[in-house]
RNA sequence: GGCGGCAUAGCCAAGUGGCUAAGGCAGCGGUCUGCAAAACCGUUAUUCUCCGGUUCAAAUCCGGAUGCCGCCUCCA
């Protein structure tokens, strides 16, 4: 089946046809690096991660570019504020930015460059727009003049007529129309400029994705992403500039992830209501925040809260329990084959093909990663069952099915970064977390569940079951298993 | 004022013309268990905000109403 996506620009669903056979080219608009990522920035960076994950598990040749902005007015005033260069607060906040990425389990895109090591080319465009009338200089500055690009509005869906009755237009006596925006800056004294054919000056905000893409995917590529925010003004000004400048399409197809709420309202630097990336990790494992991303639609918005976030755990938790019901079954079926029943496997091979193709499919139709967990689940259900068979009858053709059923898992875990620890890693990070969070003593929640263990096997029932109780008081639920006892935060 | 999106069970959330409306959480009954937990089996929306219309057939298409949200200003 082919490859499906939602276009805002048509804002229909179509069949993504590459410009290149089997190759395809991806541009993200990636954080402007004054200050900690946001569980905004996490979305947009999953949403993008699992597209980029999906596209090449489908065989294609996906290059993923995903920039940095490191010089724009917030990340000069921050830098003035506190003394430093801009360059070494937009490491410092890329280096951050890394961090949380690395932790949330985001692949490095193909290429990450940055705005200031892209000076020449965007100079470059600037000029092609002056040489054909496009953009004009003002007294230092260089404008866009959208007057002179008849389909400026397109992305977006507006008329400049429309725009010019909305009151929230700059005032600027440089402009011709107070629609056009700045491609050249002009520096005051004291900033950080880089030289220019007007002058000393830095880039506007938009050009820079114009000219890096260009650079890295050419003037016509596949597909141009980032948050629905920056539909408009930045990625409707971004396509008239670099379509205006080289009189070729711009990107083919556009992606826009939905935004993160919080209380049913926008989470925005504005607001003040925004939470770090590693905030939420401290509290939460990685995977479990990622869950609640690809639990609903990329373009939905998401509501996020405490409640949201326990059941992404409690989803995770069942998705890795499975997992480990197959490592034990497994363990437990390693040597003991009794051979018999060689063909009883086929039907069930049949089985995990079908969950493993019913999850691209999903994936395939607008990267639905809501209806692929769907049948991830559906697949745990199933991993549990032959789990519980697999020990019971352990034979050659029911070890073949738990390899078959955690090859399944490991095709799901990859394609969307989640299920990448040790079911055994996974819980021990889990409780750590959480005891973390209630103020729990580790050593001495096991120093109980040692007293237990040894009521039990005195068979002192009673002190077993309120030792499970004093425990269970303190949200730490026991489970009994074979020769031990493990025990989680509820 | 201009433009756009959403409304599905107690909660979260897929489904965009036709099989029994995915899946997760929570709940209930059962199996298992020393007791539990987990797991498994069964169960929980005759119905998809409301009102009209198109169609043999609509949660799904069209029109209208109501409610919520977003963009138009830096923003993922």
């Amino acid at each position: 089946m082919a490859q499906k996506i939602y276009n805002t620009k048509t804002r229909r669903k179509e069949v993504l046809q590459p410009l290149h056979e089997g190759a395809i080219g991806i541009y993200v608009c990636g954080i402007t690096a004054y200050d900690l990522c946001h569980i905004g920035h996490a979305r947009a960076a999953v949403v993008f991660d699992v597209i980029f994950r999906h596209l090449k598990a489908r065989g294609y040749q996906v290059t993923y570019v995903k920039n940095f902005t490191d010089i724009d007015d917030k990340i000069i005033e921050r830098a003035g504020r506190e003394g430093v260069t801009t360059g070494q607060l937009s490491e410092r906040y890329i280096r951050l930015h890394d961090e949380d990425m690395a932790a949330l389990n985001v692949l490095t895109p193909t290429v990450t460059p940055k705005a200031t090591e892209h000076m020449a080319e965007m100079i470059e465009l600037i000029k092609m727009l002056e040489q054909k009338g496009i953009a004009y200089e003002a007294d230092g500055d260089v404008f866009f003049g959208v007057d002179r690009y008849p389909a400026y509005g397109g992305l977006s869906g507006r008329k400049l007529d429309d725009m010019m009755a909305g009151a929230r237009v700059d005032i600027n006596d440089k402009k011709r129309n107070p629609l056009d925006f700045v491609l050249w800056k002009k520096s005051k004294e004291g900033e950080p400029s880089w030289d220019s054919p007007w002058g000393k000056g830095r880039p506007g905000w938009h050009i820079e994705c114009s000219a890096m893409s260009r650079r890295y995917l050419g003037d016509t590529f596949d597909i141009h992403g980032g948050g629905e925010d920056l539909v408009f003004p930045h990625h409707e000004n971004e396509a008239a500039q670099s379509e205006a400048a080289t009189g070729k399409p711009f990107a083919r197809y556009w992606l826009h992830n939905g935004f993160v709420k919080i209380n049913a309202e926008k989470m925005s630097k504005s607001l003040g209501n925004t939470f770090s990336i590693r905030d939420m990790i401290s509290r939460y494992h990685p995977e479990v925040l990622r869950l609640f991303m690809l639990q609903s639609h990329y373009r939905s918005p998401v509501d996020f809260s405490e409640d949201s976030l326990k059941e992404a755990r409690a989803a995770l938790i069942r998705g890795y329990t499975a997992l480990q019901a197959l490592k034990e079954a497994k363990k437990q079926a390693g040597n003991q084959d009794v051979g018999g029943q060689r063909e009883s496997g086929s039907d069930e091979a049949g089985r995990w093909d079908e969950f493993v193709s019913k999850f691209d499919m999903a994936l395939d139709d607008d990267f639905n990663t809501a209806q692929a967990l769907g049948y991830v689940f559906e697949a745990a259900r199933q991993a549990n069952q032959i789990a519980a068979a697999g020990k019971k009858m352990p034979d050659a053709a029911l070890r073949a099915q738990l390899d078959i059923a955690a090859g399944a898992f490991v095709h799901f875990g990859n394609v969307l970064g989640v299920f990448q620890s040790d079911p055994d890693e996974f819980f021990m990070a889990d409780r750590s977390i959480e005891a973390g969070k209630s103020g729990l003593d580790v050593s001495w929640v096991e120093m109980m569940i040692a007293k237990r263990q040894k009521a039990r096997d005195d068979k002192d029932w009673t002190l077993a079951d309120d030792i499970r109780k004093e425990l269970a008081d303190k949200n730490i639920m026991l489970k009994d298993s074979a020769g031990r006892t493990v025990w989680s935060v509820d």
